[in-house]
DNA sequence: TACATAAATAACAATATGGTTATATGGTTT
DNA sequence: AAACCATATAACCATATTGTTATTTATGTA
């Protein structure tokens, strides 16, 4: 497995199906606004929901969508659940988009296969 | 609206519904290999479907989908339709993620309507 | 213990996604 | 013109997503 260092963190290259899955769980404005309200400060569900259109259970599978893909982490605190971003991990995915995998040799075999079109 | 400058490419910092649709697009494995491929070089749509398990017209919807997000452009050549990766807009998803929205007046309006939970 | 609050889960509905096969469209070649 | 090849679109199906309301689980308090 190739290992890359980038911003001080060690990242291994995921796979597409990994990439695919961390993406499908930023890919929702309501889990994006909430990443953002996470970077200001730690919030619990109980804060979220007012400032959103939609119900607390609504809220409550975003943030697990998010938990899931390590996005964020949860502390409990009395009978409150706190959520924090994982900056690493959004760092890691945009690493990843910005160092998708070298694909040359998939192109190689598809020209010793002669299914290259040549076009001028 | 606010405009960054990043990679020396002028972005303005887009909605969450933007983001999303363009993070949407790009969370697929197949749409992502996609993308690697032609990063490599333009390819047309027939030299693509042997890289891949599935049909011509599943194909032609991906590259689809990525040219709606403009993550790829198409140039007919011929009888084929060569599609480029679009660096410019990966550059751009990417920032986003980095740079997403100051959401700190929310809180605050939160904490003017005495809904901020208040936890030691 | 009983009750209140926070959060998660269950069951469900509407819509989106990603595949299929069949067919239409656009351009090339004979 | 006719046949051929590449690509796009249509119609369809199975599954995933995203919301709902009702209920359960976990914790704190009277």
């Amino acid at each position: 497995m190739v290992i890359w260092f980038w911003c001080g963190v060690i990242i291994t290259t995921m796979e597409f199906e990994k990439i695919a899955d961390i993406l499908k769980a930023l890919a929702d404005p309501t889990r994006l606004k909430i990443l953002s309200l996470l970077r200001v400060r730690d919030c619990c569900v109980c804060e979220l929901v007012p400032i959103f259109n939609i119900s607390q259970p609504a809220i409550s599978k975003h943030v697990s969508r998010l938990k899931t893909a390590e996005l964020v982490r949860e502390t409990r605190k009395g009978q409150w659940v706190f959520y924090s971003i994982n900056e690493k991990r959004l760092e890691e995915i945009g690493y990843a988009l910005f160092h998708l995998p070298d694909l040359s040799e998939d192109l190689r075999e598809l020209e010793q296969q002669g299914l290259t079109v040549i076009c001028e």
